[in-house]
DNA sequence: TAGCAAATGAACGAATTCGTACAAACCGGT
DNA sequence: ACCGGTTTGTACGAATTCGTTCATTTGCTA
C-alpha cells in the first residue's frame, strides 16, 4: 500500500510528535498479546484498541482488518524467533557440544517464548492458512535447517554422528520436545500434575532434552565414549 | 402455526422413537468436529445444530451452554482416547519390546486422532480453563502413567533400563512426540516442507519414535547388543 | 501565516450469534 | 383413552463486535 518512503522527512531527532512506526509497533504488541491469549475469534479488536495508546480507527488504517492485524503478527512472531535463534554460534565447538547447546538452547529459548508458541499453537488450529499467504516466512525459517545440516554433516565427517539422521527429522525431534513443553503445559499438568513445571524440573528438563537428542543422534562408540558403560546408578 | 396432524410419520418402530442418548452422542459428535476445527470461539452453534439431526433447542436442553457443550466434549474426547489406549497389553512382552511398542503405538494412535489433538490444542489455548472443572479427568489418565511405570520397573530390574528414567519424564518424551506430529504438521510443513507427512514418512517417523524412546532409556550396555558398535552406514 | 493532506478520535451502523420464551408433539403409566 | 411430565420446533430478543462515517487535529510546505 505505502510506496517507498522518503528519508528526508521526520529525521531531526526529537522533534516529531507523529511517529507511524511507533504507533504500528504499540498495536502489535498489544494485539501478539491479546491474540496469543485468546485466540483469532476469540481476541477483540475493541479489546485491543482499549490497551493501545491510540485507537480502533489507527488499527483499520494500518492494518485494514482483523485478519491483517493477526497476519502481521504472526510474521513478527516468526522473524522475531529466528532472529533471536540465528544468534548462536555453533561453528566454533565441536559437533557433539554443539548439538548439545543446539538442543539445550532450543529448548529453554522456546519456554521464554510462550507468546509465540501460543501464536504458532492458534496458526496450527487454523491449518496454517494465515501463514501460508505469507511470502517471507519460508525464508525466515529456512536458515534454521541449514544449520542443523551443517552441524549434521561436521559430526558425521568426524565419525561421531549416525548417517542415518537427516537434518530436518533432527530439527522435528528438538521442536517436538521443546514445543510440547509449553503448548500443552496446562492440560499435562492438571492431568498428572506440576511436578515438571518447577523452576528446576525445567532446568533438568533442558539437560534431558540435548541428552535426548545426543543418545540418537550419536553412533554407538561415541556414546559409549561419553557415558561409561555402567548399568547401575 | 400449522395445526394439522401428520400421522403419516414416525410409522416404523424405532425410527421415531425417544431416544435420548442417541441424540445426545449425535449432537456432541457434530459439536467434536466444529469445535475441533474452529476452536471455542470460533465454533458455532447454530452450525452444530444445523448439522444435527435434531435442532438448537435440544444442544441447551442437553448442555446448558456452549460452554457446557465444549466441556462433554473435550471430557469425552479424553475418554475415548484413553479407553483406546488401555487395550495395548504390555505385560506379556519383554520390556524393551514393550517399550517400542508402546512408543510406535502412542505414535500412531495419536496420528489416528486428529480430532482430539485438536481438542488439546484448543483447551491449552484456554490454558486447561475446562479442564480444571473436570472431576473425571484425572481418573482416566492416571492409569496411563502407572502402565509406563511398571514397565519402567521391569526394565530397571532386568537391568536393561537406566534408573535415571522416571515415568513422568518418559510418557512427556513420547507424548511430545507424537503429539507435535499431528499439532504442527500444517505450520512445520508450509515452513520445511510437507516431506515428513507422506505416507511412508509417518511410517518411519513411527519407528524413529520407538528408536529415540529407547536410545534415551536403554543402558549403555542393553544398547549396545540391540545396535552392534558400527560407525559407518 | 494559510492551506493541504495525512493522521487521529468518537460515535454509529449492520451483521452475527448466543440464549430463551412459548407452544406443540410425544411417550408411558393408570 | 387420558394425563403427566418429557422432548422438540420456531421465532425472537439482547448483547457483542467488526468495521465505517464524519469531523477534527496535526505536521509540513508555499
Amino acid at each position: 500500500m505505502d510506496g517507498g518512503k522518503d528519508g528526508t522527512r521526520g529525521d531531526v531527532p526529537g522533534t516529531r510528535k507523529r511517529d507511524p512506526e511507533a504507533v504500528r509497533a504499540d498495536i502489535m504488541a498489544v494485539a501478539e498479546a491479546e491474540f496469543a491469549k485468546n485466540g483469532l475469534s476469540g481476541g477483540r479488536i475493541d479489546e485491543i484498541a482499549a490497551k493501545t495508546r491510540t485507537s480502533k480507527r489507527m488499527i483499520y488504517y494500518y492494518f485494514g482488518d482483523k485478519n491483517g492485524l493477526y497476519r502481521a503478527v504472526l510474521e513478527e512472531a516468526y522473524r522475531k524467533v529466528r532472529l533471536e535463534e540465528a544468534e548462536l554460534h555453533l561453528d566454533d565447538l565441536e559437533p557433539i557440544e554443539a548439538l548439545r547447546q543446539l538442543a539445550a538452547f532450543t529448548f529453554e529459548h522456546h519456554r521464554r517464548s510462550e507468546s509465540f508458541i501460543r501464536m504458532v499453537m492458534i496458526e496450527n488450529i487454523h491449518s496454517g492458512a494465515f501463514l501460508s499467504q505469507s511470502t517471507s516466512i519460508g525464508d525466515v525459517n529456512r536458515p534454521a535447517i541449514g544449520r542443523v545440516a551443517a552441524l549434521l554433516d561436521r559430526g558425521k565427517k568426524a565419525g561421531v554422528f549416525r548417517h542415518e539422521i537427516t537434518p530436518l527429522t533432527l530439527h522435528w525431534l528438538i521442536s517436538a520436545i521443546s514445543y510440547f513443553n509449553v503448548s500443552n503445559r496446562h492440560t499435562f499438568g492438571l492431568i498428572f500434575g506440576d511436578a515438571l513445571w518447577t523452576e528446576t524440573e525445567q532446568v533438568r528438563l533442558g539437560s534431558e532434552c540435548a541428552e535426548i537428542v545426543l543418545r540418537y543422534v550419536l553412533t554407538t562408540d561415541a556414546l559409549g565414549d561419553l557415558h561409561p558403560s555402567c548399568a547401575d546408578a
